[in-house]
DNA sequence: CGGAAAATTGGTTGCGCAACCATATTAGGA
DNA sequence: TCCTAATATGGTTGCGCAACCAATTTTCCG
């Protein structure tokens, strides 16, 4: 059995193809009533126009390209949720790629992604293979990098200084009167090693830096893998510590469950500080102290973005290029002082 | 600037254009020092294939549909993972829509997907539209409808029995000596009224059952959701309730919060249910009795069966048909007896 | 009712690639 | 060395659609 085509619907319609052509596209200038006799054949027919097809012809093909590294980390839902959100009223279609944290992995999707004529790519950081990056700016599309702030945007990028955010997290808990400081982390990406940069740097400059306490690991992150750490951080400093900063809330709820265990008491023994907020971190007990960050929004301005430069108009010409920043914020609760 | 073409590529190693076109596809009857010129000036020129071109010329477009209802859901996280996971290493790419639970919306998507000549469909549940249905079984390429088994699957069902867990879940609860037994439900989907469909039943069949102790809500579920439902359930019944079973963990976790908050000790006076075993559920105080499901299983297996359909070979063309049960398992932890 | 302008419809062509078949080249044996 | 069989390469065509321009019909006004 054959693909119906444009051909048999008009045949049906008596019409000629481009005039089906026309209806599919919801271009005007077809007349009402031929309008309704071709709606009536594709219905009849049950035509699915070829996409392939019609992407050739006219080199659009409404797809967006999207390249994170992580399926199972919960941050990228609500970056996702963002996208979809924006991308479904544009009448836009998502390629969605899992790069697994790789640069290779990142370069072999961008490849995948360019034969099928995007016309605009979200990727995740900035940290791309030269080639990946010249692949990139050939491409002659919006680029949208998101998550962090990165050094050299290869067009526009969406996100906030996690540097900063590892700073302002240092200073808080300075400010609780904690003086041995310490920071877990997992599955060490970019952006985990800027938020531990920004909480060195801050330590150090009031010389509470202690690196025997900085625990990290490059395997994934998860809530028994807070425990551990946890446990890990204990008897490397021998119990001399008095405050966590956990690079995300399901290490931190790790260590509160540790803690639990251990007898040591949260917020006074040991403070705790995730990152991301997740819902679960207002219900755990104490409740838990961390960063919000705008996932849902990084996700939508970077889907309007794109809409905007590629649908462009007189008021938004200016403004969409470089940095824009989606800030953090941090939440203070019961598992620090 | 013109796109580059197989022409092109062509022009500068001195072949023809079919010639670079085996070598881009890997296909064999090409010389290796004519192979080594076409890859040199491939990587000299930076060609990539145009997709479009390609699917429109063979009719092979590596493309697998996915459709699922949300992107919140952290359910479906996992599922994606198995999904992807399979799919890369079999070179297929990924169409992912977010139907939004609503069956209109997954009508369109499945038209739009159709567009774009997949060579398999994943689909969530049993609840489409007579047309989604319709157009499905036309497409003629595999169909795996997972999640929850259904009636009349189209082509293939990868999922358990939600009536079946939900049963056993009851079963549980009055085998712990539990008589009161209640549930609370968000975002009423159809597998989620099977559980309680299968719940009610088993409790009907020792006539325990009130109808008062039922609480559900068509809204997302969520921690905070998990709250105000026991708060409802509590003025309902006026306390007379001596355990709960919650549609999915995020809510028992509510549950577990409030009990606490209203000094209701768990799991003596209550005793709480939930369902998915998200990891969160080991680490709650107490932790967590719930239904363990296989959901990296679901995605990963559904992906391999449109793999094996696409590519049948002698040993698996029996097989692949019909439902495959990828099961449930009681997790008993400390928030029942 | 006539004519010009505007709106609607149709014909032709090419997008970039792979299927198909035809031709050229090579290897290997007698 | 020559011939056959196997292998490698090339030419032509069409996939289904939209861009472009041409032809036709309708509308509107005097």
């Amino acid at each position: 059995m054959k693909r119906l085509t444009l051909k048999d619907v008009a045949a049906m319609a008596e019409v000629s193809p481009i005039t089906v052509s026309r209806v599919v596209n919801g271009a005007d200038g077809v007349r009402a009533n031929v309008r309704q006799k071709v709606e009536a054949a594709i219905a009849e027919l049950g035509y699915i126009p070829n996409r392939s097809a019609s992407v050739l012809a006219s080199s659009k093909s409404k797809l967006i390209g999207v390249l994170i590294p992580s399926l199972s980390n919960v941050v990228f839902n609500d970056v996702l949720r963002g996208i979809y959100d924006i991308a479904t009223t544009a009448n836009y279609q998502i390629l969605l790629f899992n790069t697994h944290y790789s640069p290779l992995e990142e370069m072999r999707a961008v490849r995948t992604l360019l034969g099928q004529s995007p016309e605009g790519i979200i990727i995740t950081g900035g940290e791309q293979t030269a080639t990946t990056r010249t692949m990139l700016e050939e491409a002659r599309v919006p680029i949208v990098q998101i998550m962090g702030k990165v050094d050299k945007p290869i067009d526009i990028n969406v996100g906030f200084s996690h540097f900063d955010a590892g700073g302002a997290v240092a200073q808080l808990l300075l400010d609780k009167r904690y003086r041995k400081i310490a920071f877990l982390g997992a599955r060490m990406d970019r952006r985990t090693c800027q938020r531990l940069d920004g909480f060195k740097q801050r330590l150090s400059a009031v010389n509470y830096l202690d690196d025997r306490r900085i625990i990290t690991t490059s395997e994934p992150s998860s809530v028994a893998m807070g425990v551990s750490l946890f446990r890990e951080l204990m008897e490397v400093t021998k119990g001399d510590c008095d405050a966590v900063f956990c690079c995300n809330d399901d290490l931190a709820i790790g260590v509160l469950h540790e803690c639990k265990k251990m007898n040591i008491s949260v917020p006074e023994e040991m403070g705790v500080c995730g990152f991301n907020d997740i819902e679960m971190a207002a219900f755990t007990e104490p409740a838990l102290t961390t960063v919000r960050v705008n996932r849902y929004r990084m996700g939508s301005k970077a889907m309007e973005l794109i809409f905007e430069k590629t649908h462009p108009t007189s008021e938004n010409k200016s403004t969409t290029s470089g940095y824009i920043n989606t800030g953090f914020e941090l939440v203070m609760r019961n598992s620090t002082r």
